[in-house]
DNA sequence: GTGGTCTAGACCACG
DNA sequence: GTGGTCTAGACCACC
């Protein structure tokens, strides 16, 4: 799987670097249990810090989505993904609350957006292949 | 209308600040035309710093949603919101991008995700009355 | 003449108005010793505060565009406009070089710069027809 | 590069910061991809405060004539300057007409300003050796 | 009284 | 060490 990151982006790199794993996953070109790079090696292909593969990877592994062997490596989570929880859909309104107040007031209407969503579902969906 | 912050949140506060701005003039609440406290006011108000509203106030002003009038002060913009631009859907894309790639991951479907974005759509409408 | 202000520019309104003075005068709408607006008739004619068109007519005295006479009111200076002295040469260059610098780093040519303020020229100049 | 200000003046330190840069860039003394100072270090050598350069180099950003990375700090932009949009030529426009029309007030000729313009831009141009 | 600017000092996220 | 954020307190221009 191919890593682009905007290194001027105001989104620190470790979350891009966490968005690009989950996009890798959410579009099949990741499955569950399949091998990740190692720390080192990612880090130095995409010429950035140890550090910040480390918290991605580390804050990945917290969330459930992968697992970290101490000497296998990581893989992507073979036993089941995190589920929808209440916690999460929380966290979702609290991203999405504003995203949509913005687009209201910019006169989007409620069909354009969900259209736009699904554009991006198929997006990533269509990223897989 | 009433302002709701977390100053615990990893969301700095004048973002925070903006959102519950943008909210209020999607729901109805806060009109074009229609004044907002001053900059002292409201900081006191909150109990935060004036200079943290300062930057939500201009912050908002650069993207258009608000004019900040010299001396009289702070009124929601009267002569049409921002609209949807090309650069308007960029951003929203790179901010829908990663929320929709992590739904994915943790098996949500399509329509549950459009349901629930249709649910904070009607939230944010039903809370101008 | 028709005086054109934006309450919400940056520009302070007594600078404004001054400028529009200055260039019905450059256009010849405003030819020497003629008669302007007292401070009340004109600040109640384009509604701004007394002190405003005071300060902006006080300012233009001082640098000698106009004559202020007690009863008799107010003048476009009839004895000989200020002249192009050093001191205004100085000040001029402070004016222009900025902005001859974003125009160079946004790659404008000299001849596309020069050309554009003859423009401004002849639009001064017929403006007051 | 040297960077001169003056306390004193009315335009604000922050601005007067932005137009120096802008005129290193103008010149040719930052070319594009070369690193500024820090925040902290430059306004020490300058002896203002932090937050003060930090504005000057934020509101360049937001223009498009540098860039800032979070973590490395900040440096001339290198793709690509902004360019002569339509609302640029506005606000040139805006710039121009009032120094313009004093210019014209005190007798200045067409050519004079042109010639003086012209005496800018080599000045700017030759300040980069 | 309003926003604009500047200073000073602090803590934090990031890499 | 870098910029980002927040606080606190001050002075000024404007109207």
């Amino acid at each position: 799987m191919i890593i682009k990151l905007d290194l001027q982006s105001e989104t620190p790199i470790y979350a891009q670097l966490m968005n690009q794993i989950l996009e890798g996953i959410a579009s099949g070109a990741l499955k569950p249990g399949e091998a990740l790079p190692s720390v080192r090696s990612l880090a130095s292909d995409i010429g950035i810090n140890l550090h910040t593969v480390n918290k991605a990877y580390t804050l990945l592994k917290q969330e459930g989505f992968i697992q970290i062997h101490r000497q296998k490596g990581v893989v992507v989570q073979p036993d089941g993904m995190p589920q929808v929880t209440e916690a999460y859909k929380n966290k979702l309104r609290e991203q999405l609350t504003p995203i949509a107040a913005e687009a209201i007031c910019r006169g989007m209407r409620e069909e354009e957006l969900l259209g736009f969503i699904q554009g991006i579902f198929n997006e990533i969906k269509g990223a897989g292949n």
